[in-house]
DNA sequence: GTCTATAAATCGATAGAC
DNA sequence: GTCTATCGATTTATAGAC
């Protein structure tokens, strides 16, 4: 490893980093890993391709590099459901965000899919590791709300999976869902879409009196 | 264009064309269009690479010729969307189908969830004209049924992307939702989404009593 | 129709000057 | 640190024998 990635960085390094970070993005999130080419992100860095390569060592690396760096943002809205609140509100609250997300990230939404789409190569072990684990956790909070009476009985972990599913699906398939609709602007697309989620949510959670 | 595509085709050139677009379909829904090569699309059809060539003009060919050739089926369900049937039960048979789709044609879902992620460089006058014409005429039924208080009110278009969303979220990200579960047996998963999706969409979709 | 051999292009990564 | 030039590997597609 020759790499400056080794080393302490300075100020300057990491920001040349962030550059190239941002530049693969943008790549690997329209082409996938091997549709995006050293030779675009190096041109919308504004750098040499050998200079690209010389800050993280190869494409792999600044792939790899980009999900590790972005999962834990991806994963906090999840991670921060809490048991103390209200079961209602604590799902939508999570619902919103993930939506938020996919309208503020989407290329990071895209990187996700087509990482997990392609079968996960490079993340399958943290999938059924840390992922699992925190799914359950939170799984057994919802499963606890539905005994209680306070959410509507439901399976846990798939309705985890629709969260995902719905909110995901605006940022993933963005080109289907513009087509469809006419190509409507930003903002009017997601506040429909929060409106929308927000009224399903609420008829498929609700306790049902007893 | 020498290749066989524009020709008269016999029942052996058709049997060939068949194994090919196979072995084709394992490729690109696993490794994407530029993931896949030619070369493994060759050994899996148990043929030469120049072989399969001679019999779709280029690997560009066989990827769009896949793509045609499943949108017909792969949106069947939507078309059978009957007016005259009962709402609910409509619905209920689309989300089943889609679900049902999902598990028995996993690669198609892959592919074409591929193709949008990547912008539908292919396909995108397609979602605009045909698919946007289909949706809009299936959302003026839902429309409908609302109106007349036979259908929960919702907007007719995000039900459609929650349902797309939802039930290809399970061939789609497969490999995410097993190792959530802890790798159930393909029966059991299937069974336990069928039935909480049914139960989901019957709570937000019942007519709220006046 | 089917193959082997190979051309032609692309792309990731390295060498080496400055 | 940063560049130009280029290597070497991969991959699509073609040439040409049978």
């Amino acid at each position: 490893m020759t790499d400056v990635q080794t080393r302490k960085l300075t100020r300057i390094q990491r920001e040349k980093r962030e550059v190239i970070l941002q530049a693969a993005l943008n790549a690997f999130s329209v082409h996938g890993l091997r549709g995006a080419t050293l030779e675009k992100i190096a041109v919308e860095a504004g750098m040499s391709k050998p200079h690209v390569v010389y800050y993280f060592g190869s494409k792999d690396a600044i792939y790899t590099e980009l999900l590790e760096s972005l999962l834990e943002i991806w994963l906090s809205p999840l991670r921060d459901i809490s048991p103390q609140g209200d079961p209602l509100a604590e799902i939508l609250t999570y619902v919103r965000r993930k939506l938020r997300m996919s309208q503020e990230m989407p290329r990071e939404s895209k990187l996700f899919a087509t990482e997990i789409l392609h079968g996960a190569p490079r993340t399958g072990a943290s999938l059924s590791g840390d992922l699992k684990e925190l799914v359950d956790e939170k799984a057994d909070v919802i499963s606890r709300w539905s005994a209680e009476g306070r959410l509507a009985r439901i399976d846990p972990h798939h309705l985890i999976f629709s969260i995902w599913a719905m909110t995901q699906h605006y940022a993933d398939f963005d080109v289907q869902v513009r087509a469809v609709l006419g190509a409507p602007d930003d903002a009017a697309l997601f506040s429909d879409a929060d409106a929308f989620l927000t009224d399903f949510f609420v008829r498929a959670l609700r306790p049902t009196a007893t």
